[in-house]
DNA sequence: CCTTAAGTTGACGACCACCTCAACTTACTT
DNA sequence: AAGTAAGTTGAGGTGGTCGTCAACTTAAGG
C-alpha cells in the first residue's frame, strides 16, 4: 500500500527539506517559502505538493533536530553535580541555541499551531525542565518562587535581544542573561507582584507569536 | 515668510496628527499609514503631502508625548529619597509606559532614522538615566558592573513580553522585571561574562531595530 | 463672482509573500 | 515503446503596504 514515492519526488523532497533547515537557520522560521524552495532548485509549487504549508514544513524538519539539541543539553545539565550549575547550564545551553540559529529560537520560543510532532517534543520536555527546577528548589538553590512557567520569559527575552545584537555583538545576551539569572537565587529573592502564568497563558502566548506577526491580542 | 496655511490644510494635519496619536498608541509606530489617513477621514496622499513619510510623521507627533511622560517619570524617580527605589520607580514607569502604550514602547526601544527631534530627547534622558545610576552606585545599592547601557536591554526584553502578554496577562511583565531587578542589587552580583555595549552599539542596535523587519545583520 | 494657487483625491504601479492550477514533463510499468 | 499516473512548473490571483501623480476641488484675495 506505500506505494513508494517517485525517484524524483524523493530527491526534491529532500532537496527541499535541507534547504528549509539551512534557510530557516539562517533567517527563522518566517523565511519566505519562495527563498527554500528557490535554494532547493525547485519551484514553490512543488514545495506546497510536498509539504502543505510553513507549518507543514516545519513540522517535517525541526523536531528531529529540536529534539537532538534540546535533549543533549538536558543531559549535560543533569550531569551536573549542583542543581542550581544543572539550571544555568541548561538555561544557558538552550539560550546558545537561540543565539547560534534562528530557527531553534523561534521553535523553543514559539508555537505553530499545526507543527504537531514539533509541539509534542517541546511539551515532552518540559517534565525535563520541571525535573531540573524540582532539584534546584530542593537544594534550595533557585529561589521558591520561580516555577517552570516563568522559563518561557527568560527564552522569549534571549530570543529579543539575540536577535538585536547578533551582528553587532554577539555575546551580548550572555550578559542580559546574568543579570537574570543572578535574580534567581533564592538570596536575591523579593515578593514578586504578579503570579506566574498558567501553563495554558504560556501556550497560548507561544501561538499567538507563531501565529503571523501584528494582530495584537483583540 | 511664514505663509499661513490654508484652513483646511491645518484642520487635515491636525486631525492627522491626532489619529496618528491614537492609532500609533494602540498599534505601534509600525501601523499602516493607510490606517491613520482612514482614521483622520483623508485619503493616504494628503499625509504623505502634509508629512513626507512614516518618519517624519513619527518625529511629528511622538516627542511632545514622549518627553512630557519620560520626563515625568524622571522628576519621580528622582523623588525618591532611596537612590535604588528611584532607580527601580524609573524603570518601572518605562516599562509600564510600554505596556500601555505601544507607541512609547517602540519610542523608547527603537530609532527611526530620520525622526530627528525624537532621537535627540531620548538622547537628553540619557544623561538623567546616568546620574540615576551614578547616584545608585555612590549609594552603593546598584551593583557597580550595571552600565546606562544596560538599560536597553531591559526596555528591549520588557517590549518583547509585554506584546506577547498583553492580552492574555496584561502584569506579567512585572514579574519579569523583578527577576531581573533582583539581580541588580550588589548583593547579587556574580562576574558578567561579557563587557556593556558600546553607546555606539547601542544606538546602531536601535537603527536596526526601527528599520523595518527583517534584515538580520549585514 | 471669478481666478488661481493650494490642497485633496483615489486610482495606480511597485513590491513582497502567499497559495493555486492548468498545462506540461517525467518516471515507472508492462 | 507507449501509456499513464505522478510530479513539476511558473504564471497568475489574492492581499497588504508603500509611495506617486494627474485630475479634480476648494479656500481666499481681488
Amino acid at each position: 500500500m506505500e506505494q513508494p514515492m517517485r525517484r524524483d519526488a524523493r530527491r526534491n523532497a529532500e532537496r527541499l527539506a535541507t534547504a528549509a533547515g539551512q534557510i530557516f537557520r539562517e533567517r527563522g522560521l518566517d523565511a519566505p517559502l519562495e527563498e527554500i524552495a528557490k535554494a532547493a532548485g525547485v519551484s514553490a509549487g512543488t514545495l506546497y505538493n510536498r509539504f502543505g504549508g510553513r507549518d507543514a514544513l516545519i513540522d517535517a524538519v525541526m523536531p528531529d533536530v529540536v529534539e537532538a539539541k534540546v535533549r543533549a543539553a538536558m543531559v549535560r545539565a543533569e550531569a551536573e553535580a549542583d542543581p542550581w550549575d544543572g539550571f544555568v547550564l541548561y538555561v544557558t545551553l538552550l539560550c546558545e541555541m537561540q543565539a547560534t540559529d534562528l530557527a531553534m529560537s523561534d521553535a523553543v520560543s514559539r508555537r505553530y499551531a499545526d507543527a504537531k510532532r514539533l509541539n509534542e517534543i517541546c511539551e515532552a520536555q518540559m517534565d525535563g525542565v520541571r525535573g531540573l527546577i524540582a532539584k534546584a528548589h530542593a537544594a534550595g538553590r533557585l529561589r521558591a518562587d520561580f516555577t517552570a512557567e516563568d522559563l518561557p520569559y527568560l527564552l522569549w527575552t534571549t530570543s529579543t535581544v539575540v536577535r538585536a545584537t547578533a551582528s553587532r555583538a554577539p555575546e551580548a545576551w550572555r550578559r542580559a542573561l546574568t543579570f537574570t539569572l543572578d535574580g534567581l537565587r533564592p538570596a536575591a529573592a523579593h515578593p514578586l507582584p504578579a503570579p506566574p502564568l498558567t501553563a495554558e497563558q504560556v501556550h497560548a502566548v507561544m501561538l499567538d507569536l507563531g501565529a503571523k506577526r501584528s494582530g495584537q491580542g483583540r
